[in-house]
DNA sequence: AGCACGCCGACT
DNA sequence: GTCGGCGTGCTC
C-alpha cells in the first residue's frame, strides 16, 4: 500500500488539511495527479489533487482508500507543488491559500486529458476497439475510464511514447465551437477517379482551401462571397469536410507588429550584463523613458531562442494595452496575457497554451508568477517597487519571493525593473545580493524633461486663496486650455487615511514612537495611531504654530472635478478613478478618448501614474502631495516619491516639454524635493537614514497577527495568549511586539492585531515560533470560529 | 459545506 | 415505541 496525501480544494478553513488515502502498490500514481475520493460521513465523490506519496503510514486516523486516479500525466509540476509548500511555510497559509493560485482556473473537475497519437502509428488487432472510440470521442480521453482494458492501453501507449496527453479545460456548459471546413486527405484521389468536374465557385472554394488549410465555414462564405450551396455539393462529393472547431477567445486580435529597437549602449550594457551575471537577481534601475522594456524584450528573445521560457509581471494597472501590444507584436502568437480582467473562458485558453506548451512568454499580473510552463529560466518583475506584488488580504504571498524561490529551484533567473526601486530592492543591490545595471538616458530622442515646480500651500492661504488651486497652477492650466494642450490633475490617495493637518504652518500629528501620522476617529474624538495603537486626544489649535486651521485633510476627485467645472466652464473634463473605471473596456475608452483629444483635464489617483504616455499632455498637476504622505504607512515617504516621480514622467513625453506643478503643505519634504529632480539616489539616502533610526524595513521586518471574529467575547483573551506565549518564546531574540490593538470592526467582524518587529536574519525563526503557538492553540482557534491571519511586510 | 448522529418532544 | 426537528461535530 501507499499513502497518498490529498488537497482538496475549498474555501472553508475548518476542513482546510490535507486528507491522507490509500492506494495498492500497482496503481499508477504520482504526486500532481488528480484523484476521486470519498469524503466525510457519506463518502460524498470529491476530486483532490496528490500532493505529497509516502511508503508508510503516518497517520492515526481510519483511512480510507482512493477510488480512481484520474489522470496520465501530473496537471500540476511538482515543481509547483514544492513551491505550494515552501509558500504555506514561508506565509503561515491554508492549504488553499498557498495551492489555489496553482491550480488552472475554474473547477479541477472540467480538465479534459485529449490523447496525441503518434502519425505513423498503427494501431494493433486488439487496439481497434480502443482505437474508434479515440477517434470518436474527438480524442477525449473521457471514455476509457470506465473500462479497465482500455485504461491499461493508454498505459502502455504512453509508456512506447506513442500516446502524449495535452489538456483541455471547457467552460462550463460546453465548449463553444464553429463549423470550420478542410480538405478531404484523399480529395485529389477521389477527384481524378471519379472524374469530377467543377463548378467555377467549387474550384474557387478548392483553390481557397489549398492556399489556407482549415477555415471556418463563415469566413470562408464572407472572403469569397458565395452562398453555401457549393460548400454543401464539394461536402457531398466527398472532397471536402466540416469539422468542429474551437473558437480561440483571443482577447487581443490583430496587434501591429511591433520591432525592436537597436539598443543604445547603456541597453546592451544591461542587456549583456543580465545575461553574464552570476547573480540570481538583477536590478535594472532605469528612468522612466530610458528603454527597460526594450532591454526585457531582448532577453526575452535571447531565452526563446534557447528554448526556454521566460514570464514577464506587470502590475496589474501597468498593464495597459500599449505594454500588451509591444510583447504581442514583437512575439505574436507565441505570447500568453493574463490578468484579471480576462473571463473564465478566455483565461482557460491561456492556461491551456501555457501547459501545453504552445507558448513561450506569459505577461500578466502578479499571479502569472505561477504560469505553468515546465523550462522556465526567467522572471521579468516590471515597477517591481509596486504595491501590488505584495502581501495583499486575499493574497498572501510575495511576488518577488516567490519568483526567487521559483528561479532558484529551476537555476534560473530574476529581473527587477523600476524607475524608482523598492528600497528594500536598491539596498539588497548595494549589499550584493543582486547586480545593478542603470539606465540614465532617455531612450526617445528630443524628449525633454519637464519643468517642475513646488507650489507652498502655506503662502495661498495667507494670500486669502482657500481654493483648491494655486494661483500657479490655475494660470497654467487657462495657458494650456488656450494653446488646446492637455492636462491630467492627479490625486495621489492611494491608501488614503484621515491624518489631521495644519494649512497654515504644514504641521501634521504623528505618533511619538513611530513617526507615522495618526488618524483622526471622529465617533470617540481622538487620534489614534494604526501601527501600535496609542491614541491621544484630538486637537483644536495647531500644537505648532497655535492657528486653528488644522483639521482632518482631505480631497477627492469629485470635488476637483467640480472646481474645475466652476473656473473653466468650457473645458471639456473627464474623471478616471474606481469608481468609473471599473471594466476593461472603460479604461481603454478613457485612452482613447484622451488620445483623440476629446478631453481637456483628465481628472485621477494612482490609475494615471503607470503606463499612459500621451503625447499632447503638457501640464501635470499634483494638487495635493500631502495626501500620500500622511498614510498610516512607514512607506509613506518612499510612496509619494514613486507617484510623484511616475506622474511628473507623464509631463515629459512630448517634444515640447511639459510642465508639472506640485503642490503641497509641506514643500520641504525630502521626498516631494528629490521627486521634482528625479533624484531617485539622494532620495534613497535619506530614507535608508530615517529606515535605520526608526528601524523599519530593510533594517526589520514586520509581521502583523490579525484575530478576527463575528463574536467579540473570546477573541481578546485569545489573541493576548497567543502574543503572550509568543512573547514567552522569543526572549533572547531581538524582538520588539507591540501589544495587541483592536482595528476598526468591518461588516460585523471584529478585528485585533499585533506587530512584531524583528532582525531580518531571524524571520524564519520567528516564523517557526509563531507556528508553534498556532499549531498550539489550534482546537481553541477553530472552536471559538476565530480566523488567524499572518500579514508579512 | 454537507452529512450523520443523537437528543428531545410529540404522536401512534 | 418511533418519527422527525434541529443542534453538534467531524471530514483521512
Amino acid at each position: 500500500m501507499k499513502y497518498l496525501n490529498v488537497f482538496i480544494q475549498n474555501n472553508i478553513s475548518r476542513i482546510d488539511d490535507l486528507y491522507t488515502y490509500m492506494a495498492h502498490d500497482e496503481v499508477d500514481v504520482e504526486v500532481g495527479m488528480r484523484v476521486q475520493v470519498p469524503f466525510g460521513k457519506g463518502n460524498r465523490n470529491k476530486i483532490g489533487i496528490v500532493l505529497s506519496i509516502e511508503r508508510e503510514k503516518k497517520s492515526e486516523y481510519k483511512i480510507k482508500e482512493i477510488i480512481e486516479v484520474l489522470d496520465y500525466k501530473p496537471i500540476i509540476d511538482e515543481d509547483l507543488i514544492e513551491l505550494g509548500f515552501w509558500m504555506k511555510n514561508k506565509y503561515l497559509t491554508k492549504y488553499n491559500q498557498s495551492f489555489a493560485p496553482l491550480l488552472p482556473p475554474g473547477d479541477i473537475k472540467t480538465i479534459q486529458r485529449i490523447a496525441n497519437i503518434k502519425s505513423d502509428y498503427t494501431f494493433l488487432d486488439s487496439e481497434v476497439e480502443f482505437a474508434e472510440e479515440l477517434v470518436k470521442n474527438k480524442y477525449n480521453l473521457k471514455f476509457v475510464d470506465s473500462n479497465e482494458n482500455f485504461k491499461l492501453i493508454v498505459k502502455k501507449l504512453i509508456r512506447e511514447e506513442v500516446l502524449t496527453i495535452s489538456f483541455k479545460v471547457d467552460t462550463v456548459g460546453g465548449t463553444k465551437s464553429q463549423k470550420a471546413i478542410k480538405l478531404r486527405k484523399d480529395y485529389l484521389n477521389t477527384m481524378s477517379e471519379s472524374k469530377i468536374k467543377l463548378s467555377e465557385k467549387q474550384l474557387i472554394v478548392i483553390e481557397y482551401l489549398q492556399k489556407k488549410g482549415t477555415v471556418l465555414k463563415s469566413e470562408l462564405l464572407q472572403n469569397l462571397k458565395i452562398s453555401d450551396s457549393p460548400v454543401k455539393t464539394l461536402e457531398n462529393k466527398n472532397l471536402i469536410e466540416t469539422i468542429d472547431k474551437e473558437i480561440e477567445r483571443n482577447p487581443y486580435e490583430n496587434v501591429d507588429e511591433f520591432k525592436i529597437n537597436v539598443l543604445n549602449e547603456e541597453q546592451v550594457k544591461a542587456f549583456r550584463g543580465i545575461l553574464n551575471s552570476n547573480k540570481k537577481v538583477s536590478l535594472l534601475h532605469g528612468l522612466t523613458g530610458s528603454g527597460k522594456t526594450e532591454v526585457y524584450l531582448k532577453l526575452a528573445e535571447e531565452a526563446i531562442r534557447k528554448n526556454e521560457q521566460v514570464i514577464v509581471l506587470v502590475p496589474e494597472i501597468g498593464l495597459t494595452p500599449q505594454m500588451i501590444d509591444r510583447f504581442k507584436g514583437r512575439f505574436g502568437e507565441s505570447v500568453s496575457v493574463l490578468h484579471s480582467k480576462l473571463s473564465q473562458g478566455e483565461r482557460y485558453d491561456q492556461w491551456q497554451k501555457v501547459k501545453n506548451g504552445e507558448v513561450s512568454v506569459v505577461v500578466g499580473a502578479r499571479s502569472a508568477v505561477f504560469a505553468p510552463f515546465d523550462n522556465l529560466k526567467l522572471i521579468i518583475i516590471d515597477e517591481e517597487h509596486d504595491s501590488s506584488y505584495k502581501f495583499h488580504n486575499a493574497l498572501r504571498y510575495d511576488t518577488i519571493e516567490v519568483a526567487k524561490k521559483r528561479m532558484e529551484m529551476e537555476s534560473g533567473k530574476v529581473v527587477l525593473g523600476s524607475a524608482t526601486p523598492d528600497i528594500n530592492s536598491y539596498y539588497r543591490a548595494q549589499e550584493g545580493e543582486y547586480d545593478l545595471f542603470e539606465l540614465k538616458k532617455r531612450a526617445v530622442i528630443g524628449a525633454k524633461l519637464p519643468n517642475v515646480q513646488i507650489v507652498d500651500m502655506r503662502n495661498e492661504l495667507i494670500k486669502g486663496n482657500t481654493s483648491i488651486f494655486s494661483e500657479s497652477l490655475r494660470g497654467l492650466i487657462s495657458e494650456k486650455l488656450e494653446r488646446r494642450e492637455q492636462i491630467i490633475l492627479f490625486l495621489n490617495r492611494r491608501g488614503f487615511s484621515n491624518f489631521v493637518s495644519c494649512r497654515a504652518c504644514g504641521h501634521v500629528i504623528k505618533c511619538d514612537n513611530c513617526d507615522i501620522s495618526m488618524t483622526y476617529h471622529k465617533n470617540t474624538n481622538m487620534l489614534r495611531c494604526h501601527y501600535c495603537g496609542s491614541t491621544k486626544k484630538m486637537v483644536t489649535r495647531c500644537p505648532e504654530c497655535g492657528s486653528k486651521f488644522i483639521k482632518q485633510f482631505g480631497v477627492g476627485t469629485q470635488k476637483v472635478e467640480e472646481e474645475v467645472k466652476k473656473i473653466f466652464p468650457n473645458a471639456k473634463v473627464l474623471r478616471m478613478d474606481k469608481d468609473t473605471t471599473v471594466k476593461k473596456k472603460s479604461y481603454d475608452e478613457i485612452y482613447k478618448r484622451v488620445k483623440d483629444r476629446e478631453v481637456d483635464v483628465l481628472i485621477g489617483t494612482q490609475m494615471l501614474a503607470k503606463g499612459l504616455d500621451f503625447e499632447n499632455v503638457t501640464l501635470v498637476g499634483v494638487i495635493a502631495a500631502d495626501l500620500s504622505l500622511y498614510i498610516s504607512d512607514y512607506r509613506a515617504n518612499e510612496t509619494t516619491f514613486d507617484l510623484l516621480t511616475q506622474v511628473s514622467g507623464r509631463a515629459g513625453r512630448s517634444s515640447r516639454g511639459g510642465d508639472v506643478v506640485i503642490q503641497s503643505y509641506n514643500p520641504e519634504n525630502y521626498s516631494i524635493i528629490y521627486a521634482s529632480n528625479a533624484d531617485y539616489l539622494n532620495f534613497y539616502k535619506r530614507e535608508l537614514e530615517v529606515r535605520r533610526e526608526f528601524n523599519y524595513p530593510p533594517f526589520s521586518k514586520l509581521v502583523n497577527i490579525y484575530f478576527s471574529s463575528e463574536d467579540n467575547s473570546k477573541i481578546e483573551n485569545l489573541a493576548n495568549r497567543v502574543l503572550f506565549e509568543i512573547g514567552r518564546e522569543i526572549s533572547g531574540f531581538k524582538v520588539e511586539y507591540t501589544r495587541l490593538i483592536q482595528t476598526p470592526r468591518i461588516k460585523n467582524i471584529y478585528k485585533y492585531k499585533f506587530t512584531l518587529k524583528v532582525d531580518p536574519n531571524f524571520i524564519d525563526k520567528l516564523t517557526d515560533i509563531i507556528k508553534g503557538v498556532l499549531i498550539k492553540n489550534r482546537k481553541e482557534i477553530n472552536k471559538s470560529n476565530i480566523y488567524v491571519d499572518v500579514e508579512f511586510v
